[in-house]
DNA sequence: GCGGTTAATTGAACGTGTTCAAATTCAGCT
DNA sequence: AGCTGAATTTGAACACGTTCAATTAACCGC
């Protein structure tokens, strides 16, 4: 009875509640006081545990931030699904969600900044690249995928299946601006979002041309290496 | 007499002595054991100097950094300037000196990624956006700006203008592809150089045409559009 | 219930970057 | 030579991220 009651509390196994409130704790101590303000003592001691307890789940304090990405997608997910429903165009469909995108992100501004301090560091788990953030970084290319199926556009086959990862980069860039954006309301931003999917629509549809052919066929050789040297990609086949 | 010896002994004010000397010190030790694995005390010791001292001369450990980026800049230009005596072709130009800046930079290869690690935060001095590292920056666009300079191809004014910066951010997405790049002798970063360089070659010369003037303007209203946004730029008058 | 095995938790200790008040050296002036 | 203020140098102290051996709690087959 007492044991059943246990069992019960325990279903989520106990630990997975401890880790979730080290990391509730920890992005909420984050929101206010910033990054590296944020000390992992002050995280346990709002969590209520030791100092040692945190580091059993988070490995350190890049981690957490890794775990913040994650959620960061599943909002702008959630978000996006519902607001494609009524658009159909390939430019009305990308300005949605790379609006969503910085929509989400706003209440972080503040300590986004780590997000790309060691986002190009090789050896991170930050590292966008890295097999450590592959799970989200393949959901959010397949969200840019999934902007383009919507659409009717005529796009060629080869580009059409580089896009959503191309896009992907894109997006990298621009909330990479928007980091270093303080306009009021990252209004600077927004217009960047406007003015580059106006380009980025008109440059598809100039690619998507016959005449260029040669020129994207070159253009796209040259993706298709890059991601080749990539640490890891969903284009190696993981067959052993 | 002996006070003129001191004097001579004293012109580079005995201060920049101990600065030089730490500096190399620590590029010493970084280029051995990389960056993260140095310590300040270890540069201190080996420089024959205090702790404190050394923090006398530079305010962080990343300031270290920032004196190693100016010296990369000048053995790059240094090697750059001759080597584009005998070119004339845009092609060539570029591809000499986009090769040249990996060779410069090979020595430092494991040690480099610290360099886009923090580059992309926007309070820290590497941020190659900021105040701090202004010189080196322009230093380096300028370097660009002596590539078009010798060739005799017939851009735009309003392309010209833009281009140097433009392919100073285009060095930078090399290397950091090169700074993940572990292929032997980083034979897959310069063979991307080859392939970029043929790229934007004939992407230069697209753009040149009158034909596609509208795009071509709007392109380049949007890379002013985010050039303004950023901290620094030498589009500012600075009249004094 | 009861060992034994695994998971979870603790807190002290370590190494490192950074700070700072105090001590020392130096440069110019009389 | 002696004084004075600035530049340089020192080393101890601090805060923080991280590690780890030891302790406690939870689970499971008997």
């Amino acid at each position: 009875m007492t044991a059943m009651r246990k069992k019960k509390a325990a279903k989520t196994l106990k630990g997975d509640q401890t880790k979730a409130l080290i990391l509730e704790t920890a992005l909420d101590i984050f929101r206010e006081r910033g990054y590296e303000e944020t000390t992992m003592r002050a995280i346990a001691e709002k969590a209520g545990v030791s100092l040692g307890n945190a580091y059993y789940y988070f490995r350190s304090k890049e981690y957490l931030i890794q775990a913040f990405y994650q959620r960061l997608h599943d909002e702008h997910l959630a978000a996006s699904l519902p607001a494609l429903e009524n658009k159909d165009t390939l430019k009305a469909r990308l300005l949605t969600v790379m609006r969503l995108r910085i929509d989400i992100s706003r209440p972080y501004h503040h300590f986004a900044g780590v997000l790309f301090k060691t986002a190009a560091h090789p050896e991170s788990p930050l590292n966008p690249f890295s097999d450590e953030s592959d799970p989200v970084r393949e959901q959010s290319i397949a969200l840019f995928a999934k902007v383009l199926d919507g659409t009717k556009a005529r796009i060629p086959k080869d580009l059409k299946a580089e896009l959503p990862y191309l896009l992907w980069v894109y997006q990298m860039g621009i909330v990479l601006f928007w980091i270093h954006d303080p306009s009021r309301g990252h209004r600077r931003t927004y217009r960047l979002i406007d003015h580059t999917v106006d380009l980025l629509d008109k440059l598809i549809h100039l690619a998507s041309n016959p005449f260029m052919r040669p020129l994207r066929k070159q253009a796209l050789r040259l993706v298709q290496e890059i991601r080749e040297a990539l640490p890891d990609d969903d284009n190696d086949d993981k067959k052993e």
